[in-house]
DNA sequence: AACTCGGGGCA
DNA sequence: TGCCCAGAGTT
């Protein structure tokens, strides 16, 4: 029994850490957050195929336009290829975007009765629509709790001890039960923008980092300068 | 698990 | 000018 009271202790300490990891990022971040403002699910989800592997300046440059020439699944569902791919040519990838984006429009249509799904699962039928994804949009347009892990989420609580790393789905899962859901969508922004600032993929700026005294992989980095 | 899509941002 | 990037699909 030694044993696990020993056990237990260093559990407890372990989550002293992340707890004031996670506090001191709030403090950092706070009022850095970003809402996530469309007039519809289908928009949100437009929105969200468009920012894949691109800045958000690029997709917040066009969406305004692009909305107001097309809104709806059946609008989007009757575009040609071409038609979109022009629209949203600044954003990267947009020949694979432009015809997911249709396609899903069009599996709106055809299987969901014009309306959006409410589910992971079937939000990731559309073509598009991964597991992130679908996040978004649950927890954005419908209020229903999900973690999108993105790579920036990924990589920063994984460095931080806050998640195992092993893959989006668990990351997301660890995550779920170590924050409180009332903090879910903060807890998302600081870790997105820690990592665009400090905790960058490539030489992260440990020195700058707020809770470099606690991150278990500040000395790796700061090793390797 | 590796490869592909891609223009824009930034060193 | 070259390298990297707020994912998802295909093989």
């Amino acid at each position: 029994m030694k044993k696990t009271t020993q056990h237990n202790k260093i559990i407890t300490g372990l989550d002293k850490v992340k707890q004031d990891i996670l506090e001191i990022l709030e403090e950092t971040y706070q009022g850095t957050s970003t809402a996530l403002n469309f007039s519809t699910p289908f928009e949100l989800m437009v929105a969200t195929i468009l920012s894949a592997q691109t800045n958000d300046n690029q997709v917040n440059k066009i969406t305004e336009s692009l909305f107001k020439k097309y809104r709806t699944p059946q609008q989007f569902s009757t575009l040609q290829p071409e038609e979109l791919e022009q629209e949203i040519k600044t954003c990267g990838l947009y020949k694979n975007k432009a015809k997911n984006i249709i396609a899903a429009a069009k599996l709106i249509q055809d299987q969901f009765d014009g309306q959006i799904p409410q589910t992971r699962e079937e939000l990731m039928l559309l073509p598009g629509v991964g597991r992130k994804t679908a996040n978004v949009i649950l927890s954005n347009a419908f209020g229903i709790p999900a973690f999108a892990v993105d790579t920036h989420v990924f990589r920063v609580s994984a460095r931080l001890g806050l998640s195992s790393g092993t893959n989006p789905a668990v990351t997301e899962s660890e995550l779920t039960a170590l924050i409180p859901e009332e903090k879910w969508g903060d807890a998302h922004h600081w870790l997105i923008w820690h990592g665009r600032k400090i905790c960058i993929a490539r030489k992260p700026k440990c020195s700058l980092c707020p809770v470099n005294q606690l991150c278990p992989s500040n000395q790796e980095y700061e090793e390797a300068k």
